[in-house]
DNA sequence: TTCCAGTGATCCCTTACCTCA
DNA sequence: GTTGAGGTAAGGGATCACTGG
């Protein structure tokens, strides 16, 4: 983020509250009083970043960004938080709004101070939501609109989330990249274990395929015939009815462990 | 107690603006 | 000077939860 062009005048800034946690000691989300705090001054034609000529911006007065780079115009706004007060006030703070900037549709960009991005940074890696009393004293604390804050923390998340996913599609890729290799993998060996058994001298050579033993209570299964012979005499079961069958000498005794997605996830 | 309209908060998608290469 | 890409503030619709009548 460059802000090479803009006349951020940080000096000016003053961000009343340096901790978080002094600022907000509660967490709830409730009263009706920080509703009728929180409505929005509107926008049409008010630079959000300059403070508003009128007195009957006071509410907004102390909360405006004097300092915040550019003129800001935002061309619309949410219906919903356009009440007759608002649009009062909207009238009061729009004198003293040259004509041609009223009449400018296109909105201009707020662009936000180092300082405030900071703040902004640091409120949300301690919480991602806000709730209206935190939100509040944010923006009073940096000198932005409520509304300011609130689409700042919106737009935060919805890049943490974009964030997120491409770190999960990087893992996911990586997943499917390694199974794709172990897939390869297998498939030569099963070539080269068919290539094996249709040659007759080689297969000779071989030890004897071992016999497996499987105890049908437990289901455990002893690969080498040593081990057969061990299992035999300390199993009862085994020696009366040893379930018994050939393999390769390629098989493996231990059981196949079957991985979740979660146990693919790199550890962090 | 249930239903319903109103409201606020949040998410998601999109737009518009700004900066930089 | 122009242009396209990327970043980001902001608008607006959809949805959900809550509340009061």
């Amino acid at each position: 983020m460059s802000s090479s062009t803009h006349s951020y005048s940080p000096s000016t800034f003053n961000p009343q509250k340096p901790s978080w946690n002094d600022v907000f000691t509660s967490s709830d989300r409730d009263s009706e009083t920080c509703r009728i705090e929180e409505r929005p001054l509107i926008l049409r034609g008010i630079d959000v970043n300059r403070l508003p000529s009128g007195a009957d911006c006071e509410e907004e007065a102390g909360v405006s960004s004097p300092n915040s780079t550019v003129s800001s115009v935002s061309g619309k706004r949410s219906e919903r938080e356009v009440t007759g007060e608002d649009l009062d006030m909207e009238r009061d703070c729009s004198r003293g709004i040259s004509d041609e900037e009223d009449a400018e549709t296109s909105r201009k960009k707020l662009r936000l101070t180092k300082d405030q991005s900071i703040i902004l940074e640091e409120s949300f890696k301690e919480h991602n939501t806000l709730n209206p009393k935190q939100k509040l004293a944010l923006a009073k604390q940096l000198g932005l609109r409520a509304r300011q804050v609130e689409v700042w923390f919106q737009n935060r998340r919805a890049r943490t989330k974009l964030k997120q996913t491409e770190v999960d599609c990087e893992f996911l890729k990586r997943c499917c990249e390694n199974l794709t290799d172990e897939n390869r993998r297998l498939q030569k060996e099963v070539q080269e274990l068919r290539a094996l058994k249709l040659s007759p001298q080689f297969y000779m050579q071989m030890t004897p395929p071992t016999t497996l033993t499987m105890c049908p209570s437990c289901e455990r299964v002893a690969v080498p015939s040593s081990a057969v012979d061990a299992a035999t005499r300390r199993h009862p079961m085994a020696s009366n009815h040893p379930r018994t069958f050939s393999v390769g000498p390629w098989a493996t005794a231990a059981p196949i462990q079957h991985r979740t997605f979660d146990t693919l996830r790199p550890r962090s």
